[in-house]
DNA sequence: TGGTGTGAACGGCTTCACAGCT
DNA sequence: AGCTGTGAAGCCGTTCACACCA
């Protein structure tokens, strides 16, 4: 195909596809077809076709995609050929249950490092790691790791982007329900879970839910 | 404006809209124009006059808008002008973290009921609602409760759906890393939180990220 | 025949420019 | 003058149809 900017829904997308093709590849699964994936995913068999060709077509025609080929592809374009250090800012309760959320690693994500401003939390090891204070942040810029996960109420948010944009960290998930002003070369993702289910009752038709619940 | 179907990136974009004008609200702020707005939010004014126009002008042109009409008017859109409950399936880690979250009610959203299917939980009171069995799901039917959220593991999420269409759940936020499968009048919004970090390294410029690391 | 790869058509969302109020 | 409201233009992403290859 001839150059083409890569559109970013294709790029939220991969990660689905990986998804899908590490469960496959460890069913022992050696080729899956778009149609095939599709169905799994919700997803037109078009649309993952395009997607993947925009890397160049690594499928073969007449038969799908080989797995492990997939896998290592996806891999490759999404960074994820190496293990990814992220640190975490912010141990309370959503922050502990990101901390002991098992599904990381099979991303090749590792959570490495964990902050909190509540003395009472520091020095206390969760999952495996000892909580460390937020004012070490900066240690971070010798850790290799850049990746930052905040998990703070929200009116910390930004001080703490600052302070992990100051420590080298050159991407955010922000979980917090603020927006945040970071230089333009630091990616960041702001999930705010209560948008998520704020957005809900929209879609349900309104003789299912009549005024008087 | 004559009649535009609405698109649903901009309803993706009403929650963050609420959230800022509930905020100025609370802050005592009568009055914010477009671009005041913007800047807080990371979206052009443009943009968000567009939104706001689908759905009829509602500001002053020379002025603004008027914080309380707005708050009270995407309210109204979201259907969020009465208490929408919400059943949480699974009270795990992330589910616990969901449940004692407390930032749903700011948008007159309440978590009403929670299950388990690990009898050492059923019983328990987390948050001042005791968990319930699974085996009681069907019971929402009768509680005026029409949204669910999943926080169960990979594996059991395809039947715990079904058990809330079953029990007359209209739409559903999904916690676990698996499309699901329900019938098209219940809306699904699944998060997995996972492909979100998984994102990030791919927004980081390469020389920043050597393989070695 | 069966499934991928891809230009082209299509549709939807964003940006723009300016008309219209206050 | 200032800010909203909105048709129109432009852009981006999805869908389509079919060429291509195993």
């Amino acid at each position: 195909m001839r150059y083409h900017r890569v559109p970013d829904e294709t790029i939220k997308r991969l990660p689905i596809y990986l998804r899908r093709v590490i469960h496959l590849s460890e069913m022992g699964v050696k080729c899956v077809s778009s149609t095939e994936l599709a169905i799994f995913l919700g997803i037109s068999p078009w649309q993952i076709r395009k997607d993947l060709s925009y890397f160049g077509g690594f499928g073969t025609r007449g038969v799908g995609y080989n797995v492990e080929n997939l896998v290592s592809r996806i891999r490759e374009i999404l960074k994820l050929n190496v293990t990814r250090k992220a640190a975490l800012v912010g141990v309370g309760n959503l922050g502990s249950a990101i901390l002991s959320y098992p599904g990381f690693n099979r991303y090749w994500l590792e959570i490495a490092a964990a902050f909190d401003i509540d003395k009472g939390k520091v020095g206390k090891k969760l999952n495996g790691l000892v909580v460390e204070d937020v004012a070490y942040l900066r240690t971070l810029k010798d850790r290799q790791i850049n990746l930052g996960i905040i998990a703070v109420p929200g009116e910390a948010v930004q001080e703490v982007a600052n302070n992990l944009v100051e420590a080298g960290i050159k991407a955010i998930l922000n979980f917090a329900p603020r927006y945040i002003e970071v230089p333009k070369r630091v990616k960041v993702i702001t999930i705010d879970i209560a948008l998520y289910l704020a957005r809900l009752p929209y879609y349900v038709p309104s003789k299912w839910m009549g005024k008087t619940y």
